[in-house]
DNA sequence: CGGCCAATTATACATCTGAATAATAAGGCG
DNA sequence: CGCCTTATTATTCAGATGTATAATTGGCCG
């Protein structure tokens, strides 16, 4: 009768995914303000209504897809620990490498970020997946600290996961924001350079020397 | 006739300024799409029309207010610098420890700062003051890394000064966003030590001294 | 004290927003 | 093959949003 749209059902996982992708999308593009029922749904090759058929409220779809960002970014980072290499320090390394290389450092990934923060200051819900991200995180880095040749009172450990933690964050941030002001791995140099000052290791000649072992 | 709201005349920067401090107020509430017309002119004691009079469109506005916000947390860095110490490594451990304490740290003003992040991505004005704030900061961490008894290059110094300063932004973020995960001027102390660890000065023991000094 | 400029309010408008409900067709199961 | 569940589309709603324009009133100047 009507010219109706056809359409193709789908699986739930596939929807939630098409539409979280698409919600991501648009706030990396234009804010949070981008990011409407009718823009996510056109995005994602459906209608608006559809949207409450899977999600109760948009704060639910919002909240599900910072879960989806936040898993995105750790699982990028921690991914690189399993082809890295075994000497502790050249671990370490590494670890500093690529999380101040791309696709961790990004300035869609920054803007993402940073457009969520409100949500994660006000909504609990965000809250807790933003700490349980930001602990996991630091965890990881602290184990790599702990398992350097050298000792140090567990309180000068969680110092130390707490310091360098910030220097990456600090350098994810400006290398992200004004990649322009930056020379080519000139991010990840400092970084090694400041991480390996602060735990009294020299990181540079490990990653040098790991460089030099793949080839 | 009507009951018409009555009014006082006021200068034109009185009502900018009254406009921009209520813009800045809703974004740190309710993040940018709190920071409606309506809601600002409400917030500012006067009628949305009003805005139009000052600021030709919103976008305007939303630039003035990001550049009253970065003048803020600018000044608010380099007030410190009037009332410091003289010693050279005195001085950066205070300017150190003053970046990462209150008013600079501050959820509200990291909340701000985020809300802003893509507009600064997206508009090229925005974009400019950012830079240019960046860089005045990092200058002025610069030349309090100059002024200390050592020697190094000048290429050198640029990488001390951005290291130093990622690792001030990173705890800055930390700190602000989570304040309840850090002990009471554990920031602080992480900071201190972590820049002298990078510079290779003992900013803590500096900062101990000066704060007796002052007793 | 009166007039006049412009700062301010008020109203209108087209569009968009999130949400709710009604209508329909896709495709699995019998 | 035909039914029936439900995934999906379509429509509706009340309110918000940025902008534009018209109406008024505050207060300085003469």
């Amino acid at each position: 009768m009507t010219d109706r749209r056809p359409y193709r059902r789908e699986s739930e996982e596939r929807r939630r995914d098409d539409l979280i992708a698409a919600a991501l999308d648009l706030v990396s593009e234009g804010g949070p303000q981008a990011a409407t029922v009718r823009a996510i749904a056109s995005r994602a090759g459906v209608t608006s209504g559809l949207i409450r058929h899977y999600f109760s409220t948009k704060e639910e779809l919002t909240r599900a897809a910072y879960l989806r960002l936040m898993d995105r970014m750790i699982a990028d980072s921690a991914v690189v620990l399993q082809g890295g290499p075994d000497d502790p320090v050249a671990r370490l390394a590494w670890f500093v490498a690529a999380s101040l290389s791309p696709p961790v450092v990004d300035p869609v990934a920054v803007g993402l970020w940073a457009g969520f923060l409100h949500g994660v200051q006000r909504d609990t819900a965000m809250r807790d997946v933003h700490i349980a991200t930001y602990l996991g995180f630091r965890d990881v880095l602290q184990d790599l600290i702990a398992a350097l040749p050298r000792t140090a009172s567990a309180a000068q450990l969680r110092s130390d996961a707490i310091a360098c933690n910030a220097v990456i964050d600090g350098l994810w941030l400006e290398g992200s924001i004004l990649p322009e002001a930056f020379a080519v791995e000139e991010i990840v140099t400092i970084g090694l350079a400041s991480v390996g000052a602060i735990l009294k290791v020299d990181l540079a000649a490990a990653m040098a020397a790991t460089k030099q072992a793949l080839t």
